[in-house]
DNA sequence: TATGAATGAGCTTTCATTCAT
DNA sequence: TATGAATGAAAGCTCATTCAT
């Protein structure tokens, strides 16, 4: 078995993610993790400690599954669909939970700078992949705008319907940038 | 002044949607309500109640608000880029604190299927009128896509930023879209 | 449909009945008897009134329900054997919910005496009626405890089998009672 | 002082004995073990959990007062005497509460099954002793129901005047019983 | 007479956190 | 390092009753 830091972390990894923050309690996640109370506070000064760990975690695993999935891609414009893809197979996966991080912004008060600041640093980071892909400053945005979306919709449509949508719509922007 | 039913009712309206649903206790509630509690489950059967109510009258009156500030549109492009400078006003009126539906879809767990019902309702309403003004199936999901991740990334940043890059968007598409 | 009250105090028959005095709240009974609260309040000078109020209905029910069953009987035998068998019929009738009197006993706090009283009044009637059937004091105080045991341990059971053994027991009783 | 667990556990004895299970609330429990209310759940899934618990030491507590008492006993005639002068005992210690198992059997509703499970459990013990002590099996039954109606009836009447009338009644039908 | 609106006091339960060992 | 015990504060909700109309 492994050590009770790494248990609670993944604990929070499962039910962070599908139960979202507020409803996830201290007491489920030490239950899950098998640790006591008073180990929980020994590794993590406080839930909202633990909240910050679980992003991080939360992002290096989220961005590793990304690349594996389009790892094959030979050009730049199979490489984006194939990231719509991916937002299909996560679906599939977590049952249209969405993105964690976007989902614990909402419930997480705005007076807690810190946590807000991470969510903010790591969907920043993504949106820079994008553009860093793509030269064209406003194509970036464009198509980041329509990835953070196709995430936002299809979780709240419990439908992969808009990401086939956009998948025909960012072809057709890379086709017609390139011809450019 | 007015009736319980309606100063509890007004009271979510500023705090739903500036705290959350789960972070607005009822007592903060009939506390700014000035109402008793059992005042309150008099008219309310149960918190989630409240919650549906809510969604009922902030729907209602964010439509009417977009209405009003979209009505002197001429065209329908000027009525699309106006949209977007209405999630800017928005924005600064109630300090980016983004869409309440999307933002309570996050934290209620999913087996309140009445509560996600309503939100997945309004939402499909919001975006059915995207259809109706653009016969386009593939442009309206497209300006749909756009106009929900403006409101969500706008929230996310806290910045209009990439409001005024869509309004650029969304004007070259709707403008090449005439042009066929 | 009949008068308010006569409704308030029919509802009162079933609710207090099969659930208990303080499980049957004002609320259910004024939704059941399709009676306003004030109106209840009219009638009733509080639910400890209305208490008493049902226990006199129910008493004079009990009573006369139980005098038409044994109303046939030729003998005191066969009175007092019928009287057994009158249990097992309410024992099926009202699905082995005892006695309304013993029942609101136990969970009617002690200082409330006007209760305690009537409670007492009604079962020290019943008793009476015992004496005033058998001369023999010892032999209608034997016949009581019997008839109240079966009351209580049928419903604590839920069956009819001690109301069985009774009958035979108090046929012997009766039996060699006369021969003397 | 003792544990928590125990003082919530004896201070229970006490208030659910002598005021009922709906009439003694969490509040006063805890107030009167002097213990906060996180700790109570800690130690009590629910108040309906410590209710059980209350069962079961209730009715260890119970049997061994009932077998001190009646220990000296030489013959089975004296051993039963001896238990209705225990009834006399207790109401007299316990200012004529009766019993707790068919007092809060009264007042809990129908659908709360674990709870009825073992008030039944309880006192089917208690019957089967009668029937180990007494072969005859009409016999065992006529006294449990002579003994469980004198528990209930000098409850109701504030009075041992019947449990006195039991005793003349058992002693004959002890010793006719024996004769033959 | 009749009523819908309103209430204070109470209920059981859960929360994240700390402390003594 | 590790832990079981304990907690103050707050959660959502229900009670019998009264009052203004």
């Amino acid at each position: 078995m492994s050590k009770p830091r790494e248990r609670i972390l993944n604990t929070s990894m499962i039910l962070f993610h599908q139960q979202g923050y507020n409803s996830t309690g201290i007491n489920q996640i030490i239950e899950e993790a098998d640790v006591s109370k008073a180990s929980f506070y020994q590794h993590f000064k406080s839930k909202d400690d633990l909240c910050i760990e679980f992003f991080n975690k939360r992002f290096k695993y989220w961005v590793s599954e990304l690349e594996n999935f389009t790892s094959g891609a030979k050009t730049l414009e199979e490489k984006f669909l194939k990231s719509f893809d991916f937002l299909i197979y996560m679906n599939q996966k977590e049952d249209f939970r969405g993105c964690s991080f976007l989902n614990i912004m909402s419930e997480i008060p705005v007076d807690k700078i810190e946590i807000h600041k991470i969510i903010r640093d790591h969907k920043a980071t993504l949106r820079d992949s994008f553009h860093k892909d793509l030269k064209n400053d406003i194509l970036a945005a464009h198509l980041y705008l329509l990835f953070e979306s196709c995430i936002l919709t299809s979780q709240l449509y419990r439908s992969n319907e808009l990401i086939e949508k956009s998948k025909l719509i960012v072809q057709n922007l890379l086709q017609s940038s390139l011809s450019h």
